[in-house]
DNA sequence: CTACAACTTCAAGTCAACTTGAGGTCAATA
DNA sequence: TATTGACCTCAAGTTGACTTGAAGTTGTAG
């Protein structure tokens, strides 16, 4: 059967394999056995590694990742918690549109200083309205 | 007139005074002056505070953040470089975008396992498509 | 069958972003 | 005047996420 050795599934995902040897120290993957010495992964790690990749990119930790994930390695968020993790993806979504509107700004705005600036000021005083709001919530 | 110093500078803005100290170190901002030995901040540092830190939870190094202000300090992000830092937001926001949509689908979806999930593969392939996609535009 | 590229382990190193601790200063209050 | 609390500096420590290096092993192409 066509298992993979660390070297294709590094080439594959784009994750270095010393960083894939990382990742199973921590039990975020696993390989399905061993050849010889060398670690033999089924197809599917390739799913589980671009799911883990997009977390990575979206600011969650690899221990927080870890935590999306069954004991029997099933992606599974606790029910309950898939709310929360959904609120706070919003949350930073929020929080980059925020960012963009005042880099956009600054590319068009004359002012000399965009700190002092009262329509940037507005924005940025939104996005940390938005912020309070949020974590009070 | 109204100097905050560190403590105050500290609570309103949530940054705690010893990491103050390491923005200060890095150039990232500055006091107006001391008062014997204790630094003096005018209240703009506060708008520059909020900036920073909704940059910084958009994932950008204070490094990157630094090189957005120009060197007498003002916020000016040179130009040509805008249009790449709203795309790169931009690219982050539909990342978290499809990371949002797949958790969602994760508490509505009876699937055993997601990562087979028709669905899920294919929220997955697109977010992975977009992402190769930006990266080579 | 031998060479070699690709793997292995394990310990130590790196980098960013801070934090902590030791030892010191200073203004105001008891 | 003595004490307190908030500040100060500077060096070293911490955490997360890896990477690097040394020293060894193995599957396969020539």
């Amino acid at each position: 059967m066509n298992f993979l050795d660390i070297g294709e599934v590094s080439m594959r995902s784009g994750v270095k394999p010393s960083a894939l040897r990382y990742y199973e120290e921590l039990g975020l993957i696993q390989s399905a056995g061993r050849s010889g010495l060398r670690r033999q992964y089924e197809s599917g790690v390739l799913l589980r590694l671009a799911f883990i990749n997009l977390a990575k990119s979206g600011g969650f930790s690899l221990d927080e990742i870890k935590g999306m994930f069954s004991t029997d390695g099933q992606l599974q968020i606790p029910r309950g918690r898939v709310q929360e993790r959904v609120a706070q993806i919003d949350a930073q979504i929020e929080e980059l549109s925020a960012l963009r509107d005042m880099l956009s700004h600054i590319a068009v705005c004359p002012a000399p200083s965009h700190l002092q600036c009262p329509a940037f000021r507005q924005l940025l005083k939104d996005a940390v309205l938005q912020k309070k709001t949020e974590s009070n919530s």
